[in-house]
DNA sequence: AGATACTTTGACAACGATATCAATTTATTG
DNA sequence: CAATAAATTGATATCGTTGTCAAAGTATCT
């Protein structure tokens, strides 16, 4: 049926360990034989068997991907990332979503590893802030990698973005813009993201000198539900601020929405900024400005980062943060 | 280590064969050892070696999930019913990204399939679309599931939505609300839903005795830019529709866009209906009036459909076709 | 040259399950 | 009750790799 070791260690005069050696470029091969047993590899077209691999190895060639986050295109953009960086090492990826309120979530997780012998965990917010779970993980020997931790914890290796960097320098846009009345709406309070683009957007506020405004800050928790109930809170206010800012796009949608039914004119009355630049910014009128992360970069150097611990490469990969990037579009209305 | 059958068959007294075939469900196992075998299976806490099973068995509990669709809303519900189906049998979920306009598709998806020795693939558009590509894999018998298939081969396992049935009621709907002058904008042709969507509200036209207006109808690839651009040639007209119909929804929000730059109110002036209910339909104001097909249920039963056929499950799963919902918003306006 | 160290190679066991087929037990028949 | 058929069970081979460890080959050092 298909090509084994056998064929190809008789093809190239060689012992099946010999072959063996060389398919997983282990030391102590001679340049020639070597030569002759890739020869012979890919004469043959041998691929090896990944499920005797992993029998033998304990290993199963597959990572998976952890997730309890219900913005389908943060998770579309993340497996992107993580696919591309599969194809490229022989990898496979798994999905494995979780729920982050479920008590028995570590035994669970690693039951399923254990089950299937998964070689590496990626973790996503707001399982990445989890401090407890990623302490049981590493009771287990269980290799992760995390996408924007928390704590950054120097034992495991990490991708991050500048979320607080980036929330400063929106902030400081629409100051520059000239508005000095300005909302906030915060993201979910389990995710880490949310308290760092809120200190960002208060210390912006602050170094400029304008007057922090408890009325306009509401509480959300990501969802468009949460940003149009924020929206009515503010609207139901005698002063407006003259821009809102929201921890992502999808309160910013509900805030428009909003401020729709109250008949406010968006941009010239108000100004509406997102976070995350997903496919709705573009595609609601005004189109919304945003913060725009790399999310499919980040989410493949978190896998090569995973796939690095294993594998021993060369080339050493190491926790990296990544840039965002400022996107102003039409919402954002130009004051001076 | 971990718990083999070995430590299963001298806990319980019998060989490891006999707890073999406890474990499989296999034939002639009286009830009495069957029951003694499980009483240690649970008390040792006994999990099958995947990777042995696949090894010797040549199954590897995975199926894959093949697409090549931009539109991550509907790719995320795909993949949430095919998990919560997983999850009930212990398969496991492997995503594998295509081209449909690779040539070597078909090779290179066997390729796939062989190395991982993946038990089955479940397809969606426009993959489904592609005769020649599922005769290659029938010739290799490698087992699938459609979703949306357009030849129904009765070879094959598939769900399907009753796209035309939807489209044609929708059309009805619009009409209904007193509309006459109705544009539509095609999907990708690709995709054999394009045409039995257009087909639908063809015939909807037909039947109510309203004329077909061709400057109205306009090709469309489900992208927001080819709604855009189909909006910006109807608004250009001497006469425009009163209601425009898109293949999805983010076509229907492109047109909004081009109808909002050219100053025409939504929904006064202009109606617009799209179809998928994304999150997008909601998510832009006025909120759209849409079509909901239940992509999870569908992608779910797609799964149990595949599972069925190699795991010889009592409860035969069959071919099925699911009813879509219509869903008025306010982008729909009422004339009469 | 002989002793020693290091590199390269291979024979065979092992991973943990299922498959084969023969042995044993139980049921059925004349 | 013996003969035969059928159901149940187990000993052992097997899947295709990697791990162990010893043997063979080369290089280095007195």
């Amino acid at each position: 049926m298909s090509v084994t070791i056998k064929d190809v260690s008789k093809d190239a005069g060689v012992s099946i360990k010999t072959v063996s050696r060389v398919i997983n470029n282990e030391e102590n091969v001679s340049e020639s034989t070597k030569e002759k047993v890739l020869r012979s590899v890919t004469k043959l077209g041998f691929k090896p068997n990944k499920s005797a691999q992993s029998l033998r190895s304990k290993r199963s060639y597959m990572i998976a991907l952890l997730y309890d986050n219900p913005n389908k295109s943060y998770l579309a953009d993340v497996q992107g990332g993580i696919l591309q960086a599969c194809k490229r090492t022989g990898y496979n990826l798994v999905l494995q979503e979780c729920n982050h309120e479920d008590e028995s979530i570590s035994s669970s997780i690693i039951e399923f590893v254990n089950d299937f012998k998964i070689d590496g965990l990626i973790i996503t917010p707001p399982l990445s802030d989890m401090d407890e779970f990623l302490d049981d993980l590493d009771n287990e020997d269980i290799e992760y990698s995390i996408i924007a931790p928390s704590t950054k914890k120097a034992s495991s290796p990490y991708v991050s973005s500048n979320d607080y960097d980036a929330s400063y320098e929106m902030t400081s846009k629409i100051i520059e813009y000239g508005h000095q009345q300005i909302g906030f709406v915060k993201g979910h309070n389990m995710h880490s993201a949310s308290s760092l683009r809120f200190n960002g957007f208060i210390n912006a506020l602050d170094d400029h000198g304008i007057e922090r405004n408890f009325d306009w800050i509401q509480d959300g928790d990501f969802s468009f539900g949460s940003g149009f109930n924020a929206g009515e809170n503010i609207f139901s206010l005698k002063n407006i601020p003259s821009a809102i800012f929201a921890s992502n796009d999808s309160m910013a949608a509900g805030i428009m929405k909003s401020a729709r039914m109250k008949n406010i004119d968006i941009p010239d009355q108000l100004s509406i900024i997102g976070f995350d630049d997903s496919p709705t910014a573009q595609q609601v009128w005004p189109s919304m400005s945003t913060v725009k992360q790399p999310v499919e970069e980040m989410a493949m150097h978190a896998a090569k980062l995973l796939i690095t611990q294993f594998d021993g490469l060369t080339e050493k990969t190491v926790s990296k943060e990544f840039k965002s990037e400022i996107i102003i579009r039409e919402s954002l209305h130009r004051l001076i």
